[in-house]
DNA sequence: ATAGCATTTAGAGTCTAGTCTAAGTCAATA
DNA sequence: TATTGACTTAGACTAGACTCTAAATGCTAT
């Protein structure tokens, strides 16, 4: 599959695939005899799960050190599972300060609704 | 109260709160005789209000344009409440991409406990 | 009154995560 | 054969949101 194909595929830039690739949370993907990359089954595989965590805000350090642990073999595997539990509770943390801001939003929202709005912000 | 009570109050920076000043998200905030910021009980529900909103990702400039709109008074009333009615929308969106994420994440942590790891990522 | 710490300003610097540019290569098409 | 368009690289640039620095001034305690 062409970087083009896995751009529209994934809904990302080229660049990002690059990118990504540079810093070395994918590949190195191979490429054809003209030096044009051809991406695997199993680099798509890893790209969506890197898009997935991306979109959650999980950062590309943090995905980098789970990707490093991972090409190191079995022996990280507790690490890994650390990691991600980390993430985890980081990541629940998030959506509760999210939800807890969309509330105070809509309540705002209410009282534009009502017309009770008080004269603050 | 000093701008530092207030930056402790609300366990942010010094720095975060001129910036926030300087860019007209809140004050400009009253100074005693020496020029030292001293902050209203209104600048501070609005200091509580802004960090909340940047906490579920709401960006400066969404939140500047609330804050204009709102100086300029009751004609924009409608406008703030759509403004926030689409802010409303894209955090739902965001907190929906992240549960999901979050599931595949504690999906990922299961196959880590089970011991049922594939070969990938 | 002088040391030491907090505050002020303007403006420069930092970090993250891309995004863009320039210069070059290659395959297909007019 | 010449042009077009997609691809390549290294590296510069950008946006957003702070964060830090320097130089000046002010308050407080010794």
């Amino acid at each position: 599959m062409t970087i083009k194909e896995v751009a529209e595929k994934f809904n990302m830039t080229n660049d990002t695939l690059r990118y990504y690739e540079k810093v070395g949370l994918i590949g190195p993907v191979k490429k054809n005899s003209s030096g044009i990359r051809d991406y695997s089954d199993n680099d798509l595989r890893r790209i969506e799960f890197i898009k997935c965590m991306r979109s959650a805000g999980i950062s590309i350090e943090v995905l980098k050190m789970y990707v490093d642990l991972y090409a190191k073999g079995d022996s990280t595997k507790l690490e890994r599972q650390q990691l991600l539990e980390e993430e985890q509770e980081k990541l629940e943390e998030k959506i509760k300060t999210m939800t807890e801001a969309l509330d105070k939003l809509k309540y705002k929202i209410e009282l534009y609704k009502t017309d009770k709005l008080d004269k603050y912000l």
